[in-house]
RNA sequence: GGGCGGUUAGCUCAGUUGGUUAGAGCGCAGCGUUGACAUCGCUGAGGUCACUGGUUCGAGUCCAGUACCGCCCA
């Protein structure tokens, strides 16, 4: 074996090699209990990040493990279409040649797009690869393949004869850079620095006339041109004349002229006559973030209970929409904000889901004014064909000009953005295909049923299926159930149609003779009302998040029911990152128990995000990405996996941080050199025999303690992986391979090797050594096998392994037996000792290589450690007497311990008040640990009440403290 | 506005049923290279576990509040 280990050497032959032994493919056995995992699909465009190595790493430990146990494993890799990414890529493609989608037609894009599609499928799966994922290739599925798209289409048609797909004209978010309707989650919002401008609408007589100055004549010109000066503002737009208007309304303080001065006394009346004051109030001012969707306002809405308005609703008066002329009523509505702005709302159906409501439930009309390319349409009047953000400032011009303006006001607010391309969504009336998710659909054993109903009930208190077995989905980390909770209870319908043409495309036809649709799973002749052939399929294709949503059940083969289905669903763990709880998690969900009537996973896990060494999210904006596969390179598949799972808590984000990577690099090299260490004292076909069970209690107390220490190990970290706690249980695994066996047990061991003594270590030093590649195997895959089953060739020496390869190896169990107390306290004084001699050479400035003598009393049997002492403490000759009082005590370094007392003579090299302050600052600990015990047991509250192993604990640890304080004591006097 | 987190050593973070003197990796200081490993060994320094109050025999851990930071949803 090398002196280093080399990943970039070992991994390529290494995966060769397990993929060519099918261990990847599990068998269905039907006697035993399978254990699946559905991978989360990557997207073809995308390139490997840490977000996948995350998740292979986390899927392929769960998958290895289970495997190593004996379970039929199946881990199901495949690739999502990816909709969005896709089409406007090939759009690009299209347009670096002059052309659009529309110049070549559907056909020829698709098939432009089929290609692309070939090319990259295995590309993205060569680069997960590298991580050393045992996924079963065979199954691989893609989301567009005729499986997966049977699955959409079958679901597509249950969904509607069921009543819970229907097709709407509604408001949804539109991006006009795609040219697509998005759903809610495919909507980001992002806080905007803008405006905030307060507009004057001027209100109403009830003829129609304006109650303005000059509004006698009708003609909105003359009555607009005619504010300023009625405002006293005279020239003025911005400025502090009307900065103050509205603190003038409330207050109440005489304005400049009659007008305004009228204003005040009215508004802030509240409780006066609202008649007669109400004469006087000539305008309602709004605040918006949206002036060009002014031209499409219908109403302007004000709180019920808010004074300053109640004299406006009574009288029912109505106001006029500035530049566009238009005339709307003023109604009250709860959901306006009394503190926001004037506590006015302008309200524009068309263009906001709040005003849409706000529409719906006082039947106001709702006027579309932006065109899907995001220009103004033709209800925009003079601003007709101009795009929304140049209307915007055409509006904020002419209202400034108007004198409309009251002010300008800087203001930073929430704007929905498409998550894909970054353009700022527009909310717009079109008619859509969506999912009802709160829509009750007939009953069953678990009650009236909802697709949001459901998949709530499923997390919340578990879901009985067909067979009687109730399964309750759970999350890890558990917080993430009452986010999910919270999103369910406030969930919307789910817009499913996409003006894209690649994707699943709707089923539905539209018949030309009867107007009726048809809705298929295979593609209809003609339509199922009239039997006409003229009929159309929709043009539109489904949200990709419709056919992930399926993934857990169309990659096994449903509406077919497989074998496969049969024995994997429902599979046993989702995992995948936590951001997707909603759009794909949820959605799996409620999909699973629609269409099998059975939970999709038993468990979901959430992994955290990696961010850069600054905290921030990697991007491919910010350019903050790292490419796994460098670090790879660098380091190893084995470091970057053993980083990823260790580094943070369960479902934590992380950062990158590098030397953490290098660490687990130095690690896996430990573990190299520690099995090359132990392998060069085995003979080419010598066969170790395994530890006896029944024997252990003979063996030497070194070993009776690393195999006690290892069973702890074993237990811990199969314990802890049980509860999803990967990141504990790898620590513990690095601590036990690292701090005992290497740090201790092997250089021990090493003094027997040398004197050949009997009984060997080296059953021991192999059966640990074994053990531990077997824990840490799922971890990291490739030095755990090439060391068990490749160069170093462990396997060979292992009696009755028979197995090619470390990956089909059985997973460590516990063995059951109690902690050997008496070798792990008879060990953990050695190790005090040797640390003990090794702190005071430190101390004293002592050559660490030097041999000196060094004195030991106790009465624990010590003497069968004397040569471990010896060589790792570098003292000889070692004197173990029976009482410390026969050490000597002049010119010597000693070290005062709970159940020993280490004695080093050092002629001539230390002063004896060195010596006394040494002793003097160990008994201060003693005291100081037998005072806080004293007091601890001294409170009868604490002995009465605690638990009794506690309390004998504590006793326990006093008696050792106060023997430890007696003994420094004595030496502290020998001195004088 | 609603919800969910975080605040522990110089830095990045662990610490799941409340129970020894609170840990790791990196960094820092010092010593060490004759046979597993310098991708190493040994020793050490370094923390009033954000703050306030409460529950308890006992709180980093449970509860309430405060401050600051972050994320998600609207």
């Amino acid at each position: 074996m090398p002196k280093a280990y080399n990943p970039a050497l070992v991994e390529g032959p290494i995966y060769e090699r397990w993929q060519r032994s099918g261990a990847f493919t599990p068998e269905i056995e039907p006697g035993k209990e399978p254990y699946s995992i559905v991978m989360p699909p990557p997207n073809l465009t995308g390139e490997l990040h840490l977000g996948h190595a995350m998740m292979d790493t986390v899927e392929d430990v769960l998958i290895r493990w289970r495997r190593m146990q004996g379970r039929p494993a199946l881990w199901l890799p495949g690739v999502d279409h990816a909709a969005i990414a896709v089409h406007t890529l090939i759009e690009r493609q299209l347009a670096a040649e002059s052309l659009t989608r529309r110049d070549i037609g559907r056909e020829a894009f698709l098939e432009r797009t089929w290609a692309f599609v070939n090319r990259n499928r295995e590309r993205i799966f060569a680069q997960h690869k590298r991580l050393g994922i045992s996924a079963d290739w065979t199954r691989e599925r893609f989301t567009m393949d005729p499986g997966p798209a049977l699955a959409v289409r079958t679901i597509f048609k249950d969904l509607y004869d069921k009543g819970l797909i229907y097709r709407g004209n509604r408001l949804i978010n539109w991006c006009p850079f795609d040219q697509s309707a998005l759903s809610d989650l495919e909507v980001d919002h992002k806080e905007v620095n803008s405006f905030l401008w307060h507009v004057r609408y001027p209100l109403l007589n009830a003829d129609g006339s304006d109650r303005g100055v000059g509004a006698g004549s009708g003609g909105e010109d003359t009555t607009l041109g005619s504010i300023p000066s009625a405002l006293g503002a005279g020239s003025g737009g911005e400025d502090t004349t009307l900065g103050s208007i509205p603190s003038a309304v409330g207050a109440g303080s005489g304005g400049q002229d009659t007008t305004l001065g009228s204003i005040p006394s009215a508004v802030g009346a509240g409780s006066g006559g609202q008649d007669t004051t109400l004469g006087s109030i000539d305008f309602i001012t709004i605040a918006t973030t949206r002036p060009e969707t002014i031209v499409a306002d219908t109403a302007i809405a004000v709180h019920p209970e808010d004074p300053r308005y109640k004299a406006l609703l009574a009288a029912g008066v109505r106001a006029r929409v500035p530049v566009i002329g238009r005339k709307i009523p003023i109604i009250a509505d709860e959901a306006v904000e009394p503190e926001f702005g004037a506590g006015a709302l302008k309200v524009t159906p068309g263009h906001d889901p709040t005003d849409f409501e706000i529409g719906e439930r006082h039947s106001l009309p709702t006027i579309s004014a932006i065109a899907l390319d995001g220009t103004m349409n033709g209800e925009a009047g003079p601003y007709a064909g101009l795009d929304r953000f140049a209307a915007r400032d055409a509006i904020v011009a002419d209202l400034k000009a108007q004198g409309l303006l009251v002010k300008e006001e800087p203001h930073t607010h929430s704007v929905g953005h498409c998550d894909r391309c970054g353009t700022i969504v527009e909310p717009l009336m079109s008619e859509q295909w969506f999912v009802a998710m709160t829509r009750v659909y007939g009953d069953g054993r678990n009650g009236p049923r909802s697709l949001a109903g459901d998949a709530l009930k499923a997390v919340i208190e578990g879901w009985a299926a067909p067979d009687g077995t109730r399964k309750q989905i759970k999350m890890v980390p558990e917080r993430h159930t009452r986010v999910y909770q919270n999103w369910l209870e406030h969930i919307r319908d789910w817009c499913i149609s996409r003006q894209l043409w690649w994707g699943h495309r709707i089923p539905v036809w539209y018949c030309d003779a009867c107007g009726r649709m048809t809705v298929a799973i295979a593609d209809p002749t003609h339509c199922e009302h009239c039997g006409s052939g003229q009929i159309r399929q929709d043009e539109d294709t489904l949200d990709t998040w419709f056919s992930s949503a399926l993934w857990p059940f169309s990659t096994l083969g449903w509406p077919e029911d497989t074998r496969d289905l049969r024995y994997f669903y429902p599979t046993s763990v989702m995992e995948t990152g936590y951001d997707i709880i909603f759009l794909w998690v949820a959605r799996m969900i409620m999909m699973g128990i629609f269409a099998l009537d059975q939970v999709p996973f038993e468990w979901v896990y959430f992994h955290g995000t990696v961010r850069d060494d600054n905290g921030e999210r990697m991007s491919k904006s910010k350019g903050n990405g790292v490419d796994p596969e460098a670090l790879i390179e660098r380091y190893g598949s084995d470091a970057l996996r053993f980083k990823l799972i260790t580094a943070g808590g369960t479902g934590n984000d992380q950062r990158l941080e590098e030397p953490r990577i290098e660490a687990a690099r130095n690690f896996a090299n430990k573990l190299w050199n520690a099995s090359r260490f132990v392998l060069s004292y085995l003979e080419p076909g010598q066969r170790i025999p395994a530890i006896d069970p029944a024997a252990r209690a003979s063996l030497p107390a070194e070993d009776r303690w690393i195999l006690s220490r290892l069973d702890r190990a074993v237990e811990n970290a199969g314990r802890l992986m049980e509860r999803f706690e990967l990141g504990e249980a790898g620590r513990e695994m690095h601590e036990f391979v690292w701090d005992e066996y290497c740090d201790w047990y092997l250089e021990i061991a090493k003094v027997r090797l040398r004197s050949g003594e009997e009984p060997s270590p080296l059953p021991v030093l192999v059966h640990v050594l074994d053990t531990a590649l077997r824990l840490l195997h799922p971890y990291m895959p490739y030095v755990t096998e090439e060391i068990w089953s490749g160069s170093g060739d462990l396997r060979s020496h292992l009696e009755d392994e028979q197995r090619a390869q470390l990956m089909t190896a059985p997973f460590p169990r516990p063995t059951g037996a109690p902690a050997d107390a008496d070798a792990e306290r008879e060990l953990s004084l050695v190790l005090e000792i040797v640390r003990a001699v090794r702190n005071l050479r430190r101390e004293r400035n002592i050559d660490a290589g030097r041999w000196i003598e060094a004195y030991v009393a106790s009465d624990a049997p010590l003497s069968r450690h004397t040569a471990a002492i010896e060589a790792l403490a570098r003292v000889r000759p070692l004197h173990l007497i029976a009482n410390a009082a026969d050490a000597p005590s002049d010119s010597v370094a000693s070290a005062v311990l709970e159940g020993a007392t280490v004695v080093l003579p050092l002629a001539g090299l230390v002063d004896t008040g060195a010596e006394r302050a040494n002793l003097e600052k160990q008994r201060d600990e003693a005291q100081q640990q037998v005072e806080s015990l004293e007091r601890q047991l001294g409170n009868e509250a604490f002995t009465s009440r605690a638990p009794e192993k506690v309390v004998a604990e504590a006793r326990e640890r006093l008696e050792a403290a106060r023997s430890r304080l007696s003994a420094v004591e004595a030496r502290r006097a020998e001195l004088g």
